[in-house]
DNA sequence: TAGATTGTTAATCGATTAACAATC
DNA sequence: TAGATTGTTAATCGATTAACAATC
């Protein structure tokens, strides 16, 4: 079966209409035509209908799109439509943080522990999710079915720790280090970066502009 | 001064390559060529040089890019030359950590004050960084000279917040709420998205994905 | 049936890559 | 000078938007 290469760009929107179909539930909408939705994201209808098309035929001409079957069409495209085992390594502030966040659970991540380094909070727990020891890594990955690693170490020690975990079997990993770890791992291991510094500086960025801009009128 | 217009990838790029040139800093290296950067970052050398051509010309023919001075450029592009004063709304254990990040005040970005609602907690301190209770924001963003403000509340909380910064004065917000503030702002306001629920739904749908490559293989 | 809205093709726009003259 | 590498123009590629026939 030899799928359709879907383009990065695409991907990245995904969430965010699954997000907006998500609200459109909880208010009570059924349906929704591409116009609708359109006014209400801020992209082209004919963006939405390209970019749904992508993955079938999901709606009805002269009806639009069924707001329940859309989303569920979407979650199983995203993989949200079974548990995906995730462990946090780094128990510090971001990392307990991560743990705190139920929403993630509501969609399929399940965090099934923590691990840090110090002994200070070995055992400790999260919303009832245990804090491991790094050394207890290779048996827990093993026993847990871990498919997901999010790594909220400082970059002198996320690299190391990226091999450990590919070397047990985790297949991704959600980095929060500050190098990228992609170029640094084997292609078939799925890397996601959360580049917080560089979010920050694209947000100076606009600001400086912003500014300049004011001046120059 | 009608400053071109630079496009959303390039900037995009830009905290990238300064992290790279920072990096080379470090390692003492003093000049560049497009084809090195190539091959360390993995993009095409013909792009660095459009991209860096937006903005001026930083290289030499026949030597390449001194290190030291593309760095700066960079630097001062994203507005990293000065410093920004950011508090953080939300003492939770995002809110803790992005407090505890050292590297954005290497950056200029300043953290002068945390804010909750928590009465338990005011008046403790984070790295010498006060918590003080959400009403006194008005007071303290005029005598602060706040600029930014990173946003770490459930979205349900978050627009209504988001008003009162922008009330007050605030230019700028680094959203981690799950709901798109730019939408809801005055479009003078800079609003930076970090949505990690969707970056973990993008990393949930390549795992997804190569594992139906693998399969089909 | 008439009206609405999709799915899809074609046109446009923008971003990336290639090529090479300019020049250090 | 010869070699290297930029800055920049032109060519290609891909993504977005427009248009409309198909059809519910």
């Amino acid at each position: 079966m030899d799928e359709k290469w879907i383009s990065k760009a695409v991907i990245k929107r995904l969430p965010r209409y699954y997000r907006y179909l998500g609200e459109l539930l909880e208010d009570g909408v059924e349906r929704i035509s591409s116009g609708e939705l359109s006014d209400r994201m801020k992209v082209t209808a004919s963006q939405i209908r390209q970019d749904l098309n992508n993955f079938g035929g999901f709606g009805q001409q002269g009806y639009g799109y069924n707001v329940r079957h859309l989303y569920d069409e979407i979650g199983k495209i995203l993989g949200l439509d079974r548990i995906h085992n995730m462990i946090i390594i780094g128990a510090g502030n971001l990392g307990q943080a991560l743990a705190n966040y139920t929403s993630f659970e509501r969609s399929g991540f399940k965090t099934v522990a923590l691990f840090d380094i110090d002994p200070a909070i070995k055992g400790k727990s999260i919303r009832g999710i245990e804090i491991h020891m790094t050394d207890e890594l290779p048996e827990f990955i093993k026993a847990n079915n871990v498919e997901i690693a999010a790594l909220t170490l400082p970059k002198a020690e996320a690299v190391a720790m990226a091999d450990v975990l590919v070397h047990n079997g985790v297949k991704a990993i959600w980095n929060f280090a500050h190098t990228d770890l992609n170029l640094k791992l084997p292609q078939d291991v799925v890397v996601e970066n959360v580049h917080l510094a560089e979010s920050l500086m694209r947000l100076s960025y606009n600001l400086t502009t912003r500014e300049s801009d004011r001046k120059n009128k």
